[in-house]
Parts: C-alpha cells; structure tokens; sequence
DNA sequence: TAAATATATTAACAATGTTCATTATATTTG
DNA sequence: CAAATATAATGAACATTGTTAATATATTTA
C-alpha cells in the first residue's frame, strides 16, 4: 500500500469515526453531511472527494458496529453454559447492545436498505447476524441430541423474527411501556423457543 | 354543522385523500407538501391553513388505513371456521394487506412515531391492531377450552412479534427472498404459535 | 355596491444534499 | 531552492423540501 492509499485511507477514517460516533449518539436524525465533515475537521465538500454520497458513508457504518456487537456479545457470555442457556444469555446480550444505541437499531432494521449502495450484502449481513450469533450453540444443540435439524430450523427461525419484532416495537417506544416488560417478554419469547417441546 | 365547518372539512380531506393516494401508491419517500398540494389542486402554502404541518396529516391517515385494513380483512375471512383457522386465515389476510401496500407497513411500523404529532394514541392504535383483529376468536378459544387464558396471552404476543419481525424482514426486502418462502415460513410461525401444544 | 373578513397564493428563508470552479497545499522537477 | 505541476480542500452555487410571512383574491356583510 503506497502513500496515497493510507492516507486516504486515514482520511475515510476520519469520516467513517465521526459518523460512528453520531449514529451511535444521537442517531441518523442527527447526521447530515456538515455536520459530520464538521465533527471530522473538514469541510463538506471534502466529504465527497472520499465518499460517493453520505449514504455510502452510513452503511460502511453497518460492518463495523456488527463487529463491536459481537465483540459486546461474546464478553457477555463468555462463561455461560454451551447449548439452550447461552443461546438465551447472548439473545440477551444482542438485545442489550441495541437497546444501549437506539440508533445502530435503527439503522439496521428501519433504514430502508433500497436506499443504500450496495444494498443487497449489506442486507444479508444484517438478516444473517443474529443466526451467526447463536449458529454455534444450535450446532452444540443438534450433537448433543437437544434438538434435531428441523427444530433447530423452525426454532431459529421462530426467535429470530419474534426477537425482531419485539425490539421494533420496544425501540418505536409502542410497546411495552417499561424496560422491565419488555424483558419479561422477552424471556417469555426465549422459554418458548428454547424450552418447551 | 355550520357552513364554514362543512368547508373546513371538504378541504381537509382533499389533502388527506391525496396524502392517502400517493402513501398507498408510491410509499412514505414520496411524499413533500408541494406534491401532496399539487395534487389535492393547491398551491403547498394552503396545505398549512388545515394542518399544523406535513406530518400532521401523514399521521391522520393511520386511523383510515387501520379502517380499511379491518375491513379487507373481514372481507377475506367471513367464511372462516371461528377459533384457530380464522386466527391463522385473518393474520394471513393481514399479512397480504401489508404486502400489498408496503408503503402502509412503512408508515405503521418503521416511521419514528416520535417524529409524528399526538404520537402516543396512534402508537397504541397501531400496537394493538393485531390484538383487535383476532381477539375475537382468542376469546372462542378460551370459551371452548382450547387454550387457557395464559396460553392465549403468550400464543398471541408470540404471534404479534413474530409476524411483525417477519413482515419487517420481507418488506425491506431483506429475506426471505422469495413471495413463496415468505409465505411458507408465515405458515411455519402460525403453525407454531397456533397448532403446537 | 363597498368595506370587512376569510381564504389562497406567491415570495422568501432555512436546512440539507450535491456539484464544480477556485483556491490552497504538497510534490516534483529543473 | 524556485518554478511548475499535481493533488487536495474549500466556498460558492444550485436543487429539494419544510415552513412562515406578506400579498392577492374571493366571500360575506352592512
């Protein structure tokens, strides 16, 4: 990597930080193209000469809090028991780190992706993300003779879309009204899809 | 109702009849107070001497959509077996409301309410639409001791989450990728949430 | 009909995304 | 090192959208 490359490199870095730091603080409402060459120290127009729109800008965002999610999730759970309860514990955990930055929710699940760039892999990062988050304790499930496939299938399938569900509402402030509801049903969804038969 | 009430009311649904129109047609994106006026047959500043402003009169056509929506519904399901198959064919008809006019699912479920003016009651109207559309037959269930109260009170928030996460998923065209597998793995939630003991 | 009132519209401003010509800076070369 | 050249950063400018204030038009009333 020549000269040129890392410092422009360094300088999409400096972009990419300060939309981080937004997005994680006040949220996409709050990020516009001034404002976050502003944060970075330079102005606006310089923004374009290392990104196609602002849009390109937020979604390399997407990859990165990915990233830091996991790295959350996996220093929660790190002595939990393999199988059923640590599916639980970083069901838990993935649901806490999105209700710590309502924005990084909201970018993944209530930004339309059609208007993104490079849509498609994005989307399926985030679709798949959960499932690669507990794929490793499904599999210990299926050999250990917890579950067979099939279940194991209909009940990923089953946590994560009612587990999606239930964060939309919470995070649109709908439903329910407390955090400590909230919880409660979560773990109401968690008994059902992991301990009943 | 005096004159000027009558006139009052004729202007306001002119707007909110091509606010209506362009949100069943073209989605949420396409809506500005200029072709919102445009299209009720004036000029963007009249628009503000009947609403206090654009998201004022977004939000008016929750409550109408609910209505309609209710009523496709109904339509759909007057012949339905009472208890589970009218549970499984009215959430499947108000599965096709929302696939049919994404633009609705939009405004329901990804619209920051907070953005929106008298967020609370609508946000509550929304939340508890599904609940209304099958409480009925919740309640045939309990009478014929299908299910306890219990069960039906977790069967229908499993219900609730897992068909809110699922429409969300599809509609931002994240997954699944096919009409066919969307439908496919609704059936699978229902048999789940409705069929299982 | 003329004055008073109500209503609709045009003009104008602010915020935001974006492009481009210009300016400032860094690099290369004689 | 100084001039020439390439590179990068910037401000001016335009488009879109929401909103308000001033102006024009229509309606009502005396």
């Amino acid at each position: 990597m020549d000269n040129k490359e890392i410092q422009e490199k360094r300088m999409r870095g400096y972009f990419i930080e300060a939309t981080r730091e937004m997005l994680k603080g006040e949220g996409l409402k709050s990020i516009n193209v001034r404002a976050v060459a502003d944060r970075a120290g330079y102005s606006y127009a310089t923004l374009y000469n290392y990104f196609k729109d602002i849009k390109e800008l937020i979604f390399i965002c997407v990859q990165g809090f990915q990233e830091e999610a996991e790295t959350f999730i996996n220093s929660k759970t790190k002595k939990s028991k393999p199988g059923i309860e640590r599916i639980s514990e970083r069901t838990k955990a993935y649901i806490e780190y999105f209700t710590q930055y309502p924005g990084i929710f909201e970018l993944f699940f209530l930004e339309k992706l059609n208007t993104l760039s490079g849509k498609q892999p994005t989307a399926n990062l985030i679709f798949t993300f959960y499932d690669r988050i507990t794929a490793e304790d499904w599999e210990y499930c299926v050999r250990e003779n917890i579950f067979t496939r099939d279940e194991v299938a209909s009940r990923t399938k089953i946590l994560k879309y009612s587990i999606t569900g239930i964060l939309l509402m919470y995070m649109n402030r709908m439903h329910p009204e407390s955090y400590k509801d909230f919880l409660a049903d979560v773990d109401q969804l968690l008994e059902t899809g992991l301990r009943t038969k």
